[in-house]
DNA sequence: TCAAAAGTGTTATCTATACACCCATGT
DNA sequence: ACATGGGTGTATAGATAACACTTTTGA
């Protein structure tokens, strides 16, 4: 290191900031506040918060996630940290940027009045404050790396759920349609998917059948290698 | 945001750490700094230096490189951002960690001495401070991935090359044999090479043709999406 | 009985892998 | 002449992609 005082350095202000996704059964969308103070107020934004002293950042973005959508055991993941020296007109702030996948459906949405937060389907989003629309192209490309290599894709969906369900998630991450045959075959083939014996009669007369993520198998297969897509 | 007023919320110092990998034409290794000052003085440890006021990490990652190096041009990444509240046993640090490749034989062997840096073989890294050596690991994983879908393995070698070093090099970061007529195929069908009419005649008697990368080639590939591996 | 979505198998093509011999040259 | 590493092609297996009809059931 150059200079080696620590006391010689500026300190910054940390912050996370969140891009949560979810899909409503035939798009995927992002959760975005009107941002409540200043500067920028009124604005779309992704939501956030300032890291404390006693926590790290995935503490802070799950806290923040909690606080918009009232829900625990999130899956995030740490995506890339903005750092530009003039990305937030108020001061040197870096973000240090998130992806959460959450179901749609379990959110409290009573706290997306409060916050004044929308969920946007990601090809209608409005202008974003700041850096925020490269933190949620990022997040994007992020997540299609992600869900063709890793079973979070779940994450998005109910606890069961069915096949046609999961293919439209897929084809809506990917922006592009499969083959159900060639889908059912690959999926089923990973050997993470128990049938059930129920079928969702919602969507379709005949019904499709649940399946869920067989977090056990998965968690026992060696290599953890595998290719959704 | 949870609270709204910046002030309220307290600064933290910002550092950036590189995980510097070479290759020597046979091992894939890492360059390593005696620490200068305290704390942990004396011990081994990424290079790292703190985010100034007027810079954002990446040039920060690139000035640190330039002062143990002597290279400009580096080809870094961010790599993860280590926040866990105790991590620094100084106080509260939060740091950017980066990856970076690089020729191993173009940079300044003076600058090794000044720092006290050393090349040292992955698989014999010796006890590192702090959480460095969580983010040599993760760093590793992050090459293994990338090198697969992107021509960055070019940057560890010299300009020109040979087949059989781009494969060494391969095999290195892989930990793994591949078949030299195999990966021959593969490589020569991406049609990212451009073969030379010169031969490197050091390390076989029969000499083995060189190659430069060709990045116009590589520019013009409308997806850009390639399998290495 | 018909409309709407679920479910299911086979073939063709492409990609990946396995494998062995000759070539050029310096000693 | 021989030892060393470079260079090359083919055959097989596995993965992916293309493709169409039957089933169920509520309206």
């Amino acid at each position: 290191m150059d200079i080696q005082n620590y006391k010689l350095h500026k300190k910054i202000l940390v912050a996370v900031d969140c891009i949560i996704f979810g899909f409503d059964g035939s798009e995927l969308k992002a959760l975005l506040i009107k941002r409540g103070f200043e500067p920028e107020r009124g604005k779309w934004s992704l939501m956030g918060g300032f890291v404390g002293e006693d926590e790290n950042a995935d503490k802070a973005a799950l806290r923040v996630l909690h606080q918009l959508t009232g829900m625990k055991d999130v899956y995030v993941e740490q995506l890339h940290t903005f750092t530009d020296v003039n990305r937030d007109t108020a001061g040197r702030v870096i973000s240090i940027a998130y992806f959460a996948l959450i179901n749609i459906a379990a959110h409290n949405k009573q706290l997306e009045q409060e916050h004044e937060s929308r969920w946007f389907p990601l090809d209608k989003m409005p202008a974003l404050i700041f850096d925020h629309k490269k933190m949620v192209e990022k997040a994007k490309a992020m997540l299609r790396q992600k869900v063709a290599t890793h079973p979070v894709g779940f994450e998005l969906l109910a606890k069961k759920f069915t096949l046609p369900q999961l293919q439209n998630l897929y084809e809506a991450i990917y922006e592009t349609e499969l083959d159900k045959r060639n889908f059912a075959k690959k999926m089923l083939s990973l050997g993470i998917l128990k049938k059930l014996d129920e079928k969702e009669r919602e969507s379709s007369k005949k019904g499709a059948f649940y399946y869920v993520f067989d977090t056990v198998k998965y968690r026992k297969m060696e290599s953890n290698a595998l290719k959704f897509i």
